[in-house]
DNA sequence: CCGTATCCACTGTGATACTG
DNA sequence: CAGTATCACAGTGGATACGG
């Protein structure tokens, strides 16, 4: 089922990849907070695997390697749009417990 | 951000009450299998928390306790409907992964 | 019936160091 | 640059027993 989006940096991840669509190891690294390596080419390997991104490496000293979306993947943009306008629409109250959290979690991660 | 979402079960959970409104408890521990008390619980309690769920306890004995989805949680529905289209609309060779996933999940279940 | 409390195994995760 | 390998640890989740 939606195991697919499992796992606490999928949807970052993707997020990134539907701004522009092509972007480095080392891009993703720095623009997404808090990840590790590990993590990082863990869930990208996941998310390969799962048909949803795609890996070209490019043969060349130093490597350079490219993660974009598939056509599959791209077809999740405005789904995942919708579900983060589902988001903004929370009661005022919840608003402020997530925001809360966003901020710890941002804290956490320096 | 998203991670109102976040835990194993939420989704499913969620989909268990847009079927039906309204639930019990044990209505959803049986109708979800793999999972334990004390997780069912808890993702309750979270989805409670973040303004997705509602709970009512009905005063009698044996106690019975009801869970639904908010006004808010209602308006999830469609954006979820839309996630499981996309899963649908996986390649034939992502497909068949996903299957064997999920069926490897259910095995362990029981 | 609907939980809470406790214990324990396991694994997900981060830090670090290393390779092509 | 883009990973892989190894280790150590915290937290998650399951099983079980108990309580209102």
């Amino acid at each position: 089922m939606i195991r697919i989006l499992e796992g606490r940096w999928k949807l970052v991840i993707l997020f990134q990849l539907f701004g522009s669509n092509v972007r480095r190891f080392s891009e993703l690294e720095r623009a997404i907070p808090g990840v590790s390596q590990k993590m990082l080419i863990q869930q990208l390997r996941q998310l390969e695997q799962d048909g949803v991104v795609g890996r070209i490496v490019h043969p060349q000293v130093p490597p350079k390697v490219e993660y974009h979306l598939t056509e599959w993947g791209q077809s999740l943009c405005p789904v995942l749009d919708k579900l983060l306008s589902w988001a903004e629409a929370a009661p005022a109250e919840v608003r402020e417990r997530l925001i809360e959290r966003d901020m710890a979690a941002a804290a956490e991660a320096g």
